[in-house]
This record gives structure tokens, sequence and C-alpha cells, in this order.
DNA sequence: CGACTTCTGCTAAGTGTCAA
DNA sequence: TTGACACTTAGCAGAAGTCG
């Protein structure tokens, strides 16, 4: 008895109480690709030319209603997953025998599926793969997923496949693209292959060989468990997003764009930045670092190099006629006759005429020239930048630091106080409520009156602080500045030098005040919380919050740096906020997924 | 009761991105 | 480049709890 028949009457697939494990190949493709499909399933395989004496690929393809004969014909070992249409990939050449297998050729979709190549992952190589479908399954259950369509044994590694209704790619290739990632990154401490995701791929057909090694379907146990999932239902059961919240999140991330590109449109009292702007910028920089450099001509060393980068800069600026009359008028300065400055500049000046002719969607034929690139050739430091207030050809670290400065003059314009005057204010306050304890009697509660209504965790606080900075010994004392003498450059110098050091004595000892108890939890991890976990701390209790699920990579760290440790996830606690308790609880079930999932591995090795 | 910790909302600080 | 804004991180503060 066939295991997969097809009914007369309807044309339908009958799959018998036949052991899935003995599938034949052309079964196994007819389970894929239906009888009643019209699309075509493009098989792989490879077959002896007598001719040249050698072993060839082959490729072709067949109707689902025509997979018993066109296997038997051609001995593939590779079916894709997916239908595509019946067109060949060269003119005038048959589909079947010359298909055309390409993403922009699908007809449909029928399948999610994650290859898992376990065999070189620490924690389940020692496993046999029947032993590791258990995984595999625990796996999904433990997500609430809807269980796979089958589980194949490719003489390596593992096929999970969920065969599905047919979408059409052009309405539904976004939603699948989802989840097929979905599925897969559930899998990449398996060894999930990111090569096989494509909706193109193809994969090992059941009763075919591997190097020798059987390849068939381990899960389930009989063919006539086979289902196939209903795509919608799928989604709805894997994906973290309805396709509404999706297309919700879209329109938002439109409806910014909109309202950014409106309130740029707007006039406003900063200077409009355009590409001109930009480099004119560029250029008043670089003039003043040649103006400092070579205060008349450039010297023979570096005329070449300095002209060129202004050339460049200038071609964005105006027209090719007046690039030429600029670098001829400029020539003088940088130690060149006018004709020999065109010619070392012939380069720059073609592209830019040519640039003139290029129509849209065409690449601008200009030299691409920005301010890091000629930062780093001219060699300019932090500190020359600094000098000649250079606006664009500065390093990263000074352009964060005005960047902060940006942020911070705003800040103060919006009338927010600084971390430092909260300090200084609390360190008085912690000062007069020792005072106000020692030498007049009052408890904390009172203290806190006295201090304005200020809260008894505050006055805590104050009084840890103030007792921490009271504790630094003073050390000798130096000539004031009276003694020294009152204008005097020196008096003025130490005097700065003395402030800073107390200010920098007092903040290390509040610092330390602070971390001699319990410091904050670190409540908000980066994206990189996995790591850091993994990283750490061989038991983490601490607790995570604030946490975007990790990448994929993130992931793979994660894993790998857990491996083979002892690991425990705080129980999770109450969170107000919505968001902060869903991210919670993913976290906290995620790990201890990973826990269990470790340990099994572990125990499995010992044995 | 004081000293201290834990939890959680709020916000300053800092960084990245965008306009072309 | 500048300025505005989104976003993450770190720190602050108050409430509530624990401990001796």
């Amino acid at each position: 008895m066939n295991a997969v028949t097809i009914e007369p009457a309807t044309g339908l697939l009958c799959l018998s109480r036949a052991l899935a494990s003995e599938l034949l190949p052309f079964e196994h493709a007819a389970i894929i690709h239906p009888s009643d499909t019209r699309t075509a399933a493009i098989f792989r395989g490879s077959w002896f030319n007598p001719d040249r004496r050698c072993w060839e690929d082959n490729t072709f393809a067949a109707h689902g209603g025509n997979v018993e004969e066109a296997v038997a014909r051609g001995t593939p070992r590779f079916v894709t997953m997916n239908a595509f249409r019946t067109r060949s990939a060269c003119f005038k050449s048959d589909w079947r025998e010359n298909p055309w297998k390409e993403t922009q050729n699908l007809a449909a979709l029928q399948a999610v599926w994650t290859e898992l190549d376990f065999h070189d992952k620490p924690a389940w190589k020692h496993l046999s793969p029947a032993e590791m479908i258990f995984h595999v399954i625990e796996r999904i259950r433990s997500r609430g997923w809807p269980l796979p369509t089958y589980i194949l044994c490719s003489g390596s590694g593992l096929h999970v496949v969920w065969l599905h209704t047919r979408v059409s790619p052009r309405k539904a290739m976004g939603i699948w693209k989802a989840l097929q990632q979905a599925l897969n990154d559930a899998f990449i401490d398996m060894g999930r292959d990111k090569a096989a995701m494509s909706a193109t791929t193809n994969l090992r057909l059941a009763g075919t060989k591997n190097e020798g090694r059987p390849v068939s379907i381990l899960w389930p146990v009989h063919v006539d468990e086979i289902v196939r999932h209903d795509f919608d239902e799928l989604c709805r059961a894997i994906l973290p997003y309805t396709v509404d919240e999706a297309r919700a999140y879209k329109a938002k991330l439109r409806e910014q764009k909109t309202a950014r590109q409106a309130r740029i449109a707007a006039p406003t009292g900063t200077p409009r930045l355009t590409g001109t702007t930009f480099y004119a910028t560029l250029l008043a920089d670089l003039d003043k670092v040649m103006t400092d450099r070579f205060p008349g001509v450039v010297d023979d060393g570096h005329r070449n190099e300095m002209l060129f980068i202004h050339a460049r800069v200038w071609a964005w600026l105006m027209e090719p006629d007046e690039l030429i009359a600029r670098i001829k008028a400029e020539a003088p300065r940088f130690g060149f006759t006018q004709r020999e400055a065109l010619t070392h500049m012939r380069s720059v000046i073609n592209r830019a005429k040519s640039a003139c002719n290029v129509g849209r969607g065409q690449a601008d034929p200009r030299y691409k020239i920005g301010p890091q690139r000629i930062r780093v050739d001219l060699g300019i430091t932090a500190r020359e930048a600094k000098r000649l207030d250079l606006r664009m050809l500065i390093p990263p670290s000074l352009r964060r630091a005005r960047a902060a400065e940006r942020a911070e003059k705003s800040r103060r314009a919006r009338g927010a106080a600084s971390r430092a005057e909260q300090q200084s204010v609390r360190l008085e306050h912690g000062r007069e409520a020792i005072r106000l304890r020692e030498v007049e009697g009052l408890t904390r509660i009172q203290i806190a009156e006295r201090l304005g209504g200020v809260s008894p965790s505050y006055v805590d606080k104050a009084v840890k602080e103030a007792k921490a900075v009271a504790l630094i010994r003073p050390k000798r004392a130096r000539k004031t500045k009276e003694e020294l003498n009152e204008d005097s450059l020196e008096a003025e110098i130490l005097d700065q030098k003395r402030e800073r050091r107390i200010a920098d004595r007092e903040a290390e000892a509040i610092a330390a005040a602070a971390m001699a108890g319990s410091h904050d939890s670190s409540r908000y991890m980066s994206n990189d919380a996995g790591a850091l976990v993994a990283a750490e701390s061989p038991a983490y209790h601490g607790d995570i919050h604030g946490v975007a699920p990790p990448s994929s990579e993130e992931h793979e760290r994660l894993v790998s740096g857990l491996a083979g440790r002892p690991f425990s996830v705080s129980a999770p606690r109450q969170h107000a906020n919505e968001e902060a308790r869903r991210r919670h609880a993913w976290w906290t079930d995620h790990l201890r997924q990973l826990t269990r999932s470790l340990a099994e591995g572990r125990s499995a090795s010992a044995r």
C-alpha cells in the first residue's frame, strides 16, 4: 500500500496509516506540493553523464499532479518548499527542463521551516537526531506554537517544517518572511541555518541518502498524522505582533516623518541647512587650517594635497566654469601656475562637467569628500581644531562634547536644574540636618519639616552624604590668595586648582557613600542585557527591566555565555507599567527556558 | 526610632538622527 | 555645521518595607 495516494474522485491527497519514516521521495514531494496544484515544484538531483563520465547537477520541475512521474524520471534529492510559476529561466526553453528558481518567479508560499545543524553546538551536539526532536518539540510547546507538520532527519541535522495553506507572495511575502524569521530566531542556539531561510530554498527529500546516511521523517510516526496549518492561524500563534499592529506602527512612523518635514519647512530662527551650507562650512574650516599652517604660499610638499581637497569641495559649490576660474585664481596661493593647477585638477574638473549631464537615479560622478576624511588626511588634532575654533573638521570626541554642550544649553534654557546644583543643595541640607540633630536634638521627621517639608528619605540620604564628605581630612593649609598676591596669576591658578580638588574629593566621597550600601539595581539594561547577564554573573538574581528582546546575534552571545554555567532567574515582580511588565515577563520566561534546556543538555551529557 | 534597602516613576545626561 | 527630537542610560526622590 502506498503511504500517499490520490483520491480519484476529488484529486486530493490521502494519507495512510503507514510509517512516516518509510516515505518515498515522490510521496514526500506530493505532501509538500499537492496534486491539485498547477504551480511548479522544482527538484534538484545529480545524474551520471556517460558522455562526460561525471556526475552533473540536474534541475527540473513538475506540476503537483506529475510529481511521481517526474521523481521517477529524474531521481532528485532536493525539492523546493514553495511553488513556482511555470516559466523558464531561458527564453524559448521548457520550464520543466529549465525552471526559473528565483524569488520573482514564486507562485505560492506554502511552508515555513527551520534547518537545524545542531552537531556543532556544544549544548546539543551529543544528542542523536531522535533525542533532539524531543527538545525541539518541547521548545515549540513551551512557546505555545502549533506543532510542526513534520520533522525530517537530513542525515546530519533536522528540518522542522510547518506546511501551511497556500498564499500569494505578492500579498503575503512580508508576513511570510516575518514568520520564517520568528520561527528561526527561536532555534538560534540549536544551530538554525541562516542560509536555508530564503523562500526559494530546497530541502532534502525523504527516502534519499545524504553521504550514505538515510534521509527520513522522524516525526510524526504515522503519515496520517501529518497536518497542513492555516497560514493566518500560524501567524496569529507565532508572530509577536498582529498584521494590524504592524500596519499601525508603520503608519505612526509615516506620521512622524510628515510632522518632521512640516517642522523643517516652517520658518525658524536657525538657518536652513542644505548641501551648500554643508560644503560652505567645510570650506571655511579648511581655509582656517590652511591660513594657520601656510600663512604665505603652500609649501611644495603639501600644495597638491591642499589644492586637491579644495577643488573637490569647490566642485560641490559651483558650476564647472566657476570651478575652472576659481582654480586659476587660487593657483598662486597654492604655489602653482594656472596651467599647472588646471592640469593637476583635470579629473576634478572632468567629473564636475559630467555631473551636469547626470540623469535621475544615476550616481553623481563628483568626488565624495567628507569632513572626517579631510581631517584624517590633514592630521588635524583635537587641540588644533579647538584652537582654530573649527566647526566640522573636528574629531569625534570634540563633536560629542559639542553636542552635549548644546543639549545642556537647551535644557538650561528650558529651566532644568543641573545634577551638580541638586547635589550641592543636598550637601548643605545634610550638614544642617546633622547640626539640627546634634545641637537641637530633633528627630529625622522634625528635621524633614524644618528643611522645608522634604521627605525623611531625603534627610537620610543628605546626612549620609554630608557625613562622608565630613570624613575627608583637610590637607595642609596652603597660602591663601591674599597671602600670595591677590592679583597674581599664580594665586588664581592655585585657587582654581584647590577648588577643583575639593569638589573632586567631595564627589568621590559621595559616590563612595552611595556604593557602601547596596546600590541601585541596574534596571534599564542596554540591548546587551543578554551578554551582560552572561558575562557578569554565574547566578544572576537581579531584576531585568525595560529590555527589548535580543537580536539574533545577542541571543547567540547569551547562549554561548551561559552554556555550562549555573544560572537562575529572579521571580517576576510587580510592574505598574504594562510595557515593563510585558518585557519583564518575556525575559523571565525566556531565561527560564534557557536554563531548563541548558540543564537538560548537561544532565544528558552526564549520562 | 533611625538606618538602611527595595521598588518604581520621573527626569537630567548623553547619543543618534534628520534636514538637504 | 545647528537645533529639534527620539531614545537610552543613569541618577534622584518618595513610599514602603526590614532590621536591630
